[in-house]
RNA sequence: GGCCCCAUCGUCUAGCGGUCUAGGACGUCGCCCUUUCACGGCGAAAACACGGGUUCGAUUCCCGUUGGGGUCACCA
């Protein structure tokens, strides 16, 4: 039944459960597993724990793979569904049983509620106290659930690789059940059994599951199989200090792509938040597999800061190439002017790339930059835009349309003597030659150097808009 | 509340007893570049939570306090 695995192979996995998108916590746990394993060459395995039928859907599934691959974070096998085990989980459960570590409680929810009130009215520590624990309870007619025969004297350790030696005295750990009275595994059981049975090595997840460790380790123990190595890293807390949550904005990987984030720029981001390599910031994928261990994981958790996540994507931005950038962008593009870009508009895209991109932190602000490229005349201009055209800017505009249009060649170089001697002559600033100029060709006051917007523009367009806002315009 | 974890600039972090008048990055603020906005360059302000130990010497080790977080289901 147990995977086979090499001696000294190490095999982490992700295991996320099906009630939502891929979760920027996860994400970033997934990560860490991954380059563990690809750093040890070893496998990384993705186990979809959809145990609860209620709340697991297939739309969930799918935005979880959809967001796993967005972030390069590719896992070997096909992915391991934990519905599929239940059979054996039951299994598992009464083997237990049969060893004498669980046994049958036929306790009811009152009971459990009233036991649990008892506790609380008292002030004391709450732990279920089955009577059945001792006794044994037979298969019988009355509804029952499998419980763990936890242990109660001494302590557990743990030596978690991230959070070092953690002990935990076995009186504070419960009689968990295994099987609910329907006979189905709980989450509790079917990790174990599934973590074995896939031969999970190094189990690395969010330290919100160190306590289940301990009674994990029960089953585990109680079956006589290796222990794991854990890994429990820390979650990641919003601006306020709090587990990150939908209260905190965008929590789905998926939701930053949406908002114009690169994979590899979120990827890098969430590798540093909890990990260093000294004073490295900027790190590629290849590094980050020759470089990750899980012993610089720190044990503090860290908060999400979205500027330094957009200061990272500008960076991959420039990074990126021109091609890729253009086709990621031309569909926000399409949105923001109402139609769809053609072949040679995205070429033109491609062409204005080295002059848009180093402005954008994210790819919507690109698209949004970008469409003066797009728009046709007569153009909208922006308050401030239009400020620029006010007072003497028609009549400057008229200067050097009338010294553009005299061009023989249109290139920067040209259209920067251009203006240059429109301005000189008409004894103005270059500024107030060219910021016109830029507020009649884009409608807008900031944009990239003028120079590189008449020559993408086009002799045409270029100076049909200046005449458009120009002294004598028709 | 019980149990567990954590604690260096606002944020992410480097530091693993002396190299610390604590380094880098983001952000912030100046200056430079410049037709705008960016990019880029230069510079500034900004932190070892507090109190005890241990030690010749603590940011680094131990304890406590405070603060923060996680977890306490027939949910995962």
């Amino acid at each position: 039944m147990s995977a086979t695995v090499q001696p000294g192979e190490v095999v982490t996995r992700f295991a996320p459960s099906p009630t939502g998108f891929l979760h920027i916590g996860g994400a970033r746990t997934a990560l860490f597993a991954w380059l563990y394993a690809r750093h040890h060459e070893g496998r990384f395995l993705l186990r979809i724990e959809d145990t609860d039928k209620a709340r697991s859907t297939q739309a969930a599934i799918e935005a979880i793979l959809e967001g796993m691959r967005w972030l390069g974070l590719d896992w070997d096998g096909p992915e391991h569904y934990q519905s599929r085990s239940a059979a054996r989980h039951a299994e598992v459960a009464n083997a237990l049983l049969a060893r004498g570590h669980a046994y049958r409680c036929y306790m009811t929810a009152e009971e459990l509620s009233a036991q649990r009130e008892r506790a609380q009215a008292e002030k004391r520590p709450y732990r279920v106290e089955s009577p059945w624990r001792e006794v044994g309870g037979e298969a019988g007619d009355s509804p029952f659930v499998l419980r763990l025969k936890a242990p109660r004297e001494g302590e557990t350790v743990i030596e978690d690789r991230v959070q070092g030696r953690v002990v935990v005295r076995n009186a504070e750990l419960d009689d968990m059940v295994l099987l609910r009275s329907d006979g189905s595994p709980t989450y509790m059981l079917a990790v174990v059994v599934d973590d074995h049975d896939m031969g999970v090595t190094h189990v690395i997840r969010g330290d919100d599951h160190l306590n289940n460790a301990f009674r994990q380790l029960g089953i585990i123990r109680g079956m006589g199989w290796p222990e794991p190595v854990y890994a429990h890293v820390p979650l990641i807390h919003g601006p306020d200090g709090a587990k990150m949550s939908k209260r905190h904005g965008a929590t789905g990987v998926m939701d930053y792509d949406s908002l114009g984030f690169l994979p590899e720029a979120l990827s890098n981001y969430l590798l540093r938040l909890g990990w260093g390599h000294g004073d490295d910031e900027i790190i590629s994928r290849d590094d980050a597999v020759r470089w990750f261990d899980l012993d610089q994981v720190g044990k503090s958790p860290s908060r999400f800061d979205t500027k330094k996540l957009e200061n990272l994507n500008g960076h991959y931005i420039r990074e990126a190439d021109d091609g890729r950038l253009a086709r990621l962008v031309a569909p926000r593009i399409g949105t923001l002017i109402g139609r769809d870009l053609g072949t040679e508009e995205v070429e033109l895209l491609v062409r204005a790339m080295p002059e848009l991109k180093p402005r954008a932190k994210t790819l919507e602000e690109l698209a949004e930059n970008s469409i003066f490229l797009f728009q046709t005349r007569p153009l909208d201009f922006d308050e401030k835009a239009a400020m620029l055209l006010a007072g003497d800017a028609p009549r400057l505009l008229g200067l050097a349309w009338a010294s553009l249009k005299a061009l023989d060649e249109w290139t920067a170089v040209a259209t920067e003597a251009a203006v240059r001697g429109t301005a000189e002559s008409a004894g103005a600033k270059l500024g107030q030659v060219a910021q016109p100029l830029r507020a009649a060709l884009t409608g807008r006051a900031t944009s990239p150097g003028i120079f590189d917007v008449l020559v993408l523009l086009g002799r045409e367009e270029s100076l049909a808009r200046i005449a458009d806002r120009m002294d004598g315009a028709e």
